[in-house]
DNA sequence: CGGAAATTTGAGCAATTTCAACATGGGTGG
DNA sequence: CCACCCATGTTGAAATTGCTCAAATTTCCG
């Protein structure tokens, strides 16, 4: 972002065009929005803890968050490193808890808008087209979250990185060509699961996969294939079957 | 379940007090099931497969169903493994491609209730409550999904094992002393990731986390603990704090 | 220009997979 | 009722891969 002035109206575009926000109409978008405040934090300043009373949920418009637990056993896993247009506390929002299951740290200088939860969440659930904006986001969050489960298990670290790489690439719009990547190596190997140093051992064995990492220069051999090589499960077409021995039950309900 | 008779009132019984339903008054619960029928699937019969359009979802009312999914590079993923009163596709209902991505074959001889996608999502839609309801269910599978990558990055092959044989026990109410596996060790394996033969070499390390395997019989030597093993990512509580040096901005949308 | 932080590189270790052989067990057909 | 067979699970040994600890570089920044 531009420094000195601060542009606060573009901000808060981002946030309002922000999914799942994007498709309602004008009207609905600042009534979601009222009640909802612009923050700044610095480098390294904690948003919010694991524990912490779920108050705000959280909206990143400038700059770079690490979300992240401390687990039982003593390791600090990072669940996702969040950048422009992100939302945070997405599955919070309709756990019962009502609190905080992982930590939100600022890893650069950051603007995040903040809104508070319990107006939030009815509005939510007065208007269909947000709350299925909603499911659309959560049920999209889930699937992220079980085709990593699935890179962990079929692919080795490579593919893993050379996958986590292109997806970076797509989904911040950046040159397909290559790019320079927005945040510390360690904390990549964070996000993936695994050492810095198995990390950094693997950057040479990506050329196999068509990537080049030098320094923080990432580049693509095959631009063209970017998009394909990102993990989609696609299913293959088979033709049409009929159910195999499927047995409809008659029912009828006895008042 | 009983053989011979067979008691659709049950079987629909349990379908209507599955979650995210139980919570809704009897009306609404009788409008949600309406088009939905009850099918049997014998032993091994395919339920839907992977790229299939998605025209139904479904709960399981008895049995046994094996999700999973066959990935570009040849591997094989259970998901998870459905019993009674468990609801399959809730991710895929909100994903706007309307395919499976996922394929279910019954393990066991199954009875399973299927309701039509597209009524379902507008009735949905239209209830707060049940909005509610389903927005708790996929945080709620967002949140597991989350867990199980924690766990297999900061927990050893016998960990996860004894968490998993734990947290099924829990689930389904069996008796916390222990219990005879619901099924084949090798689908066990497949859904925790590894080799048969890792499953197998790891069973007598169990004893060590207080569970022992002897064939299909599990024991729990710590009855009162196996709640408290099964991982719930508890934060521990910290005393209240400031927030650290966030600035909040002011700001006036500009019409 | 220094010193600290971040990354790379090396060597040995631990754990899981792989391939292969062996055991078990239930079920079926004679 | 028994022998055999196939599916399932167990056990061994080698190969692979990521991790840990340590030391050497490189990059940042003040």
């Amino acid at each position: 972002m531009a420094q000195g002035i601060l542009d606060t109206n573009h901000l808060h575009h981002i946030a309002l065009n922000t999914l799942p926000f994007s498709g309602l109409d004008s009207r609905e978008k600042e009534t979601f929005f009222s009640g909802g405040n612009l923050y700044s934090y610095k480098k390294k300043d904690v948003i919010f803890r694991q524990g912490d009373p779920l108050e705000y949920f959280y909206i990143v418009t400038d700059g770079i968050v690490q979300e992240f637990t401390r687990t039982n056993n003593g390791h600090e896993i990072t669940q996702d490193i969040h950048m422009n247009g992100a939302i945070l506390c997405k599955a919070e929002l309709f756990l019962q808890e009502g609190i905080h299951h992982t930590e939100a740290v600022a890893v650069s200088d950051v603007y995040v808008m903040e809104l508070p939860v319990k107006p939030f969440r009815e509005r939510l659930l007065k208007s269909p087209a947000a709350a299925q904006a909603f499911l659309h986001l959560l049920a999209q969050h889930s699937f992220a979250k079980q085709t990593e489960i699935e890179q962990k298990v079929t692919m080795d670290t490579a593919e893993i990185v050379a996958s986590f790489l292109r997806q970076l690439c797509k989904e911040h719009g950046l040159n397909p060509r290559g790019f320079t990547l927005p945040y510390k190596k360690s904390l990549i190997a964070s996000r993936l699961g695994i050492e810095l140093e198995t990390f950094s051992r693997t950057l040479p064995k990506l050329k196999k996969h068509g990537v080049t990492v030098k320094g923080t220069q990432v580049i693509f051999h095959d631009p063209a294939s970017t998009a394909a090589n990102v993990p989609t499960s696609a299913p293959e077409k088979r033709p049409i079957q009929e159910r195999p021995s499927a047995v409809i039950i008659p029912w009828r309900r006895v008042a």
